[in-house]
DNA sequence: GGCGCGATAGTTATAGTATAACCCGGGTGC
DNA sequence: GCACCCGGGTTATACTATAACTATCGCGCC
């Protein structure tokens, strides 16, 4: 494969994200190093179509398949999650940095002026949504808490 | 059109939808209220494509737009939810009954192994998705929170 | 070395979800 | 009458995701 430069950050994280698999025994190819690279370096949720486009030039023959299977590789390591909301995908800086395997209650503010989203790790939230589904009798595997609306800076300048 | 028949429960809460639109002004056509029946009526989320065969018989040349256009009607009054997980859609019968047409943060509970799901309405989940979001100066408009898992019934018997 | 095996990825095709764009007709207000 | 808006028909297409089959690579094992 075509080694491929992204920005400092990206390239730090992607590191991290290459000792995290190591650890794990889990393999970080080239093909799912360069997806990370992809998601990682995008200002803002990158959807998978996108990807392949930029994947195309460096990856002769890059297919759907070729991108989606990346992309469930990263989301079983945590290296990314999706929006629900955008059909799109935001790295897990936490997940990286914390070497943080824990699916743990993600949550996300999309703004809907840039289109920029943040992600909170608020245990609260979590919490109050595991006690309300006990009271039911449900175990909760994974939960996606999405919030739309307008973030400080668009607030601003707006 | 053709007039169709629901469940008792589905003929009450589109008796009630309907005056709902009646007091907002908001017209709830012959269309729109057979989508709404449609979802009220189905045990489980509805897809789009799966309504709009239903639709069919009854309704001749019903298409895409026909069923996403009625969708977004019944959205906008908040008669109806979109699960994002899943791509489907449910009955907001809390919306239905208490002529509440705040947009108030949906809650589901997704049970993978029926399919089922259940709208929760935790007023501590909301709030601490607020507090979070006002700690980054976010203002929130929206917001879904959905969690998979297994509901007690399906617990229980296996 | 040669063999078997599992994981990665190439390739083609298709399923599933959603919207664009344009037209038409019916009701309302003037 | 007619200008306007809204609901809806119709056709086409965009966007998102997966199925199914093949090929290849690396590795352990004998």
């Amino acid at each position: 494969m075509d080694s491929v430069t992204f920005s400092p950050r990206t390239s730090g994280l992607l590191a991290q994200a290459e000792a995290i698999c190591v650890d794990r025994g889990a393999r970080l190819t080239g093909l799912r190093r360069h997806v990370l690279g992809l998601v990682l370096d995008a200002p803002k949720p990158a959807g998978a179509y996108d990807m392949l486009d930029q994947l195309r030039p460096h990856h002769k023959g890059a297919a759907p398949p070729t991108i989606y299977r990346a992309l469930d590789f990263l989301l079983e390591q945590g290296l990314i999650h999706k929006v629900e909301r955008l059909a799109a995908f935001v790295g897990c800086v936490h997940g990286i940095e914390q070497h943080d395997h824990h699916h743990h209650t993600v949550q996300f503010l999309i703004c809907t002026r840039c289109g920029r989203v943040e992600e909170l790790n608020d245990a609260k939230i979590g919490k109050s949504l595991e006690q309300a589904a006990t009271g039911s009798g449900f175990v909760i595997h994974g939960s996606t808490v999405e919030a739309e609306g307008v973030c400080g800076a668009c607030a601003d300048h707006g």
